[in-house]
DNA sequence: CTCAAGGTGTACTGATCGGTAAACTTTTGC
DNA sequence: GCAAAAGTTTACCGATCAGTACACCTTGAG
């Protein structure tokens, strides 16, 4: 299998993992809807739980340059990025297919602490408060830390509650609270 | 079986439905965990399903006893009960059994909208909702919807954050939040 | 061409999945 | 006491789980 075949695998193996869940998802459905066989599958994983890895690093690289790229378009001062933010979510909670954050998803079906799934969630979250914390310096907040921290609070609790009630309304709700902290944060 | 052994066994079954995961736990484990026949299961529960959602209406009842409760103990002004929220939330995030939301991972593992555990999870948030509205209103807040939302999304995105980074600093992140939320939904 | 090397599909492993049939034990009503 | 009803246990169902053995086929080198 090339290279780029493997790709493919992964990419597909993405979307049946975010549709259907984890352990819902046999290596039989995804030998169906992948069209790769299930020794090919394992010539490049050597378990499920490595190719589910390799999934979530795929939808971190993917998800965030969506995000990040979004929010650039839709805004141009570091302040005014932090709202648009918000909109960008909207856009993505308005989507057919959408499910929630995968990671969240991912961390609620593997509880250990030490799993390898688990941890790329982790990381997938500490980059993006990295990102929070990073555009809170740009616009100049008293406290980029805790901005960053308060952005994402509501980022995390926009996603759970949009997912769960099937409605965009929270991304509106955060947005408008974003602006009440951002003015906080900037103010005298 | 005895009605309270019925209740016994959704006790015990939710507690190893929080720790393990819906999907992850089989009905042999429960059986092994529960002391209850597979059969006897199934003469109260048609099916794994119904046990399910008769797992997340006791956590329902079980869980908004214990926050209101320990809300009320620690703080008497409905401003106050805001921030004493996020206190009782970071005592939840400190116990060893801590595992996030057990709705928000049961949304996670059942994604289609129309499935009864998914509506019980909604149902769930719904009510957190109308609480957290109702405590808004009588502090005297000038829009009890909005910040009721408000208050709400920094509880999801709190639980999403301490269960994934293992650190109950969330908690506090949200409380300190929270405050500034509440004085501008308060100021004249 | 031949031949080796590596990718691929078929068919299978034992274990476990959710769920059930039927024999057995306990409780209940009279 | 005595039978019917209710609850429980054991043993099992076909399906599916993650993972693998092995034969087959394609491909590139000489």
């Amino acid at each position: 299998m090339r290279p780029n075949k493997k790709d493919e695998l992964v990419r597909k193996a993405l979307t049946v993992f975010y549709r259907d869940g984890f352990h819902a998802t046999g290596m039989d459905k995804l030998v169906a809807e992948t069209g790769v066989s299930k020794t090919s599958i394992y010539k490049h994983f050597r378990t499920k739980e490595e190719l589910i890895v390799a999934v979530l690093k795929l939808r971190d690289e993917n998800f965030r340059a969506w995000f990040e790229a979004r929010v650039d378009e839709l805004a141009d001062t570091p302040a005014d990025k932090f709202l648009a933010a918000f909109d960008a979510l909207g856009e993505w909670f308005e989507e057919d297919s959408y499910r929630g954050c995968m990671f969240i998803n991912a961390g609620a079906e593997y509880q250990c602490k030490d799993d390898p799934i688990r941890m790329e969630a982790a990381h997938h979250k500490q980059v993006l408060l990295d990102y929070f914390t990073d555009l809170a310096r740009q616009a100049g907040a008293r406290d980029p830390e805790a901005l960053g921290c308060q952005i994402l609070l509501l980022k995390e609790g926009a996603i759970v509650m949009s997912s769960l009630m099937g409605t965009t309304k929270p991304a509106c709700d955060a947005k408008d609270t974003a602006r009440i902290l951002l003015d906080h944060a900037l103010k005298g």
